[in-house]
RNA sequence: GCGCCUUUAACUCAGCAGGAUAGAGUAACUGCCUUCUAAGCAGUAAGUCAUUGGUUCGAAUCCAAUAAGGCGUGCCA
């Protein structure tokens, strides 16, 4: 499935390998005492002057060797061979740096490969297979999705992507609480929005949700049944309401999401938990665990035997279990009856407090905590006109997601929302996301696309040739700085993959995105391609192509549209 | 009170398994379209990396304390 190239990852084990032999060859030769060499270094200096890699070998050992670090480097530079090797050149610099540069042929070798990588280029195994349950929005099926919901959306539908990318076995899962004490609020909502109906002096409860669709839903309730429950008994009332409106609204989760590109693997109820026995079962478990105890006659849970502050109560006193039990049976089921290595859930920061209390019950059921792993996301602000927009026009309450994607395309959205990573409080400038240039970092970097098809459309228009451009088995090394400086961020791409798999965190990949722009306007300023010499035009286009896939691939883990005109 | 998160340029943010002169975009100011998409490029200016200590050859990065802000701390979810 995945190809594994890796420009950096084999030029950097080129070089341990290197600076390992001249080491040994230093010994050999008695110019430096048989020991042993400390683990080293090699890393991309942020300067380029300072070569493509650059390590500090001589300078962690410049305490076992007793020698100035500068004096090391020096020698090892002289023992370094590097004929036949990706690198042309090293040099001591600084306080004992070597610094190594590439040679041409790397980077020619760099764009073919990609090119012959195509939609599998970036793409890497680390994940080994490994099964991964991304469990995300899990959105409140009384009501519409709101901003925060939107973010997770996105962080989390593209979290995805990479995973799978990363070589990980990944599904998709929305968690529908449709039990507990939430529904019977929705159901008292709906209950006094019906009688109301036929009643205008019937109250609403406080604590119900007062949103326009509740209204609606009682509204098109009665078109259906007049007032045939206003005198049913309360019980039958709700149920009947509860069963018309929630499928409703959850199916409109579902077409919103839809619109938003994200379709899940699973849809997995909270009710089921409750039918099939799961959270009695697991109660008993926990009792048999020995971290519970009875106390004013609820059932607690012992967490703070595994660190959290307070114990938390599983069953209340009135014999109805909190949300935490089938909180617990639902991880349970994640990993173990469904057997998932790892379980991600993306939470927002107002439930921060709840991971203890999740990986202390997983603990007590014997199962590792750290298979759980849960991303925090920070609220978000939106900004429009310079001024906080908290309301939504049409509802008065906070903005949803359906408002949003009103506002915003599609591609902004997603694409905004993966700029920074999850744990930061994010800003949301509305004005810039609906901007159409490059002050955009979406149409920025949806123009480099754009712009490649172009070019690669014209050039081939103009040589007279019918897309067998460009040749990708002789190609010309490259000489300009602009055409290095993308090659080499290229060649970045599989690294910058695994690194935001590691991380759980696609944002590296979206800034990734819009340096590669950036490189690639630069050395479309800058490198003529259209007329110049057959070979370097060669070249050059086949390094448009290997920016076109990279691009691409990004986009599409991005669920981002790739235009070919804009 | 206790816990988690945040604090880097005027604004929004990168950088944080310690490394060589702290980066980008926006806003401000200058240039560049008879030449492959100007939705672009080049340049100028902008910093006490919140503060104070510590760790060491070296700290924006690690540790501690302080300050400011956000969020938690329910027999709510």
């Amino acid at each position: 499935m995945s190809n594994f190239i890796n420009p950096v990852k084999s030029a950097v084990a080129e070089l341990k390998e290197l600076i390992t032999d001249a080491f040994g060859r230093l010994v050999a030769e008695g110019k430096i005492p048989a020991v042993a060499i400390p683990a080293f270094n090699i890393e991309v200096p942020a300067n380029q002057a300072h070569g493509d890699f650059s390590s500090n070998a001589a300078m962690v050992c410049a305490k076992p060797l007793k020698l100035p670090p500068r004096e090391i480097a020096t020698l090892l530079c002289g023992a370094l061979v590097l004929e036949g090797s990706h690198f042309k050149k090293s040099e001591t610099a600084g306080p004992g740096f070597i610094n190594f540069f590439l040679s041409e042929k790397w980077f020619s070798k760099t764009v073919k490969d990609i090119i012959t990588a195509g939609n599998d280029y970036g793409k890497s195994s680390i994940g080994n297979g490994k099964k991964i349950l991304v469990e995300f929005v899990s959105a409140n099926p009384t009501g519409p999705m709101h901003i925060g919901n939107a973010r997770g959306g996105a962080l989390g539908d593209c979290l995805c992507s990479v995973l799978s990318a990363a070589g990980f076995c990944v599904s998709r899962e929305f968690y529908i609480n449709d039990a507990g004490n939430q529904i019977e609020k929705f159901a008292d909502s709906l209950e006094a929005r019906y009688l109301q109906i036929f009643n205008k002096e019937h109250e609403m409860p406080e604590s119900a949700y007062q949103g326009e669709d509740i209204t609606e839903h009682a509204k098109n309730f009665a078109d259906i049944h007049g007032d045939k429950y206003a005198g049913e008994n309360s019980a039958l009332r709700r149920e009947a309401l509860v069963e018309y409106a929630l499928p409703l609204n959850i199916k409109k989760l579902d077409d919103d999401l839809s619109k938003y590109r994200i379709t899940y693997d699973k849809w997995f109820r909270e009710s089921t938990l409750h039918e099939s026995g799961e959270v009695e079962r697991i109660t008993e478990l926990l009792k048999k665990s020995g971290y519970t105890y009875e106390q004013e006659g609820a059932l607690w849970f012992k967490t703070t035997a595994f660190g959290d502050e307070k114990d938390r109560v599983l069953i209340r006193a009135n014999g109805v279990p909190t949300y935490y039990v089938p909180d617990i049976a639902y991880h349970y089921d994640k990993l173990v009856t469904r057997g998932y290595d790892t379980a991600v859930d993306i939470w927002g920061a107002d439930h921060h407090g709840y991971v203890p209390r999740m990986k202390a019950a997983l603990q007590a059921l014997g199962i590792d905590p750290d298979r759980l792993k849960v991303i925090i996301m920070q609220m978000v602000r939106l900004v429009k006109n310079g001024e906080a927009y908290k309301l939504s026009k049409r509802s008065g309450k906070a903005v949803t997601l359906e408002t949003l994607l009103d506002e915003i395309p599609i591609d902004a959205a997603r694409f905004f929302f993966n700029l920074r990573e999850a744990n930061s409080h994010f800003e949301f400038d509305l004005d810039l996301a609906i901007e159409k240039t490059s002050k955009n970092p979406v149409y920025y970097v949806q123009y480099a696309h754009a712009r490649i098809c172009s070019i690669q459309a014209k050039s081939r228009e103009e040589a007279g040739v019918s897309g067998e451009l460009p040749q990708t088995s002789n190609l010309i090394p490259p000489t300009t700085e602009e055409e290095l400086a993308l090659i080499r961020h290229l060649a970045a791409f599989p690294d910058t993959i695994e690194l935001a798999a590691a991380d759980y965190d696609p944002s590296p990949l979206t800034r990734y995105s819009m340096e590669l722009a950036s490189l690639f306007h630069k050395f479309y300023a800058q490198c003529r391609i259209k007329d110049a010499e057959p070979d370097l035009m060669n070249a050059r286009l086949a390094l448009c192509d290997a920016v076109k896939i990279t691009l691409k691939n990004i986009l599409d883990m991005m669920k981002i549209e790739c235009p070919e005109v804009m």
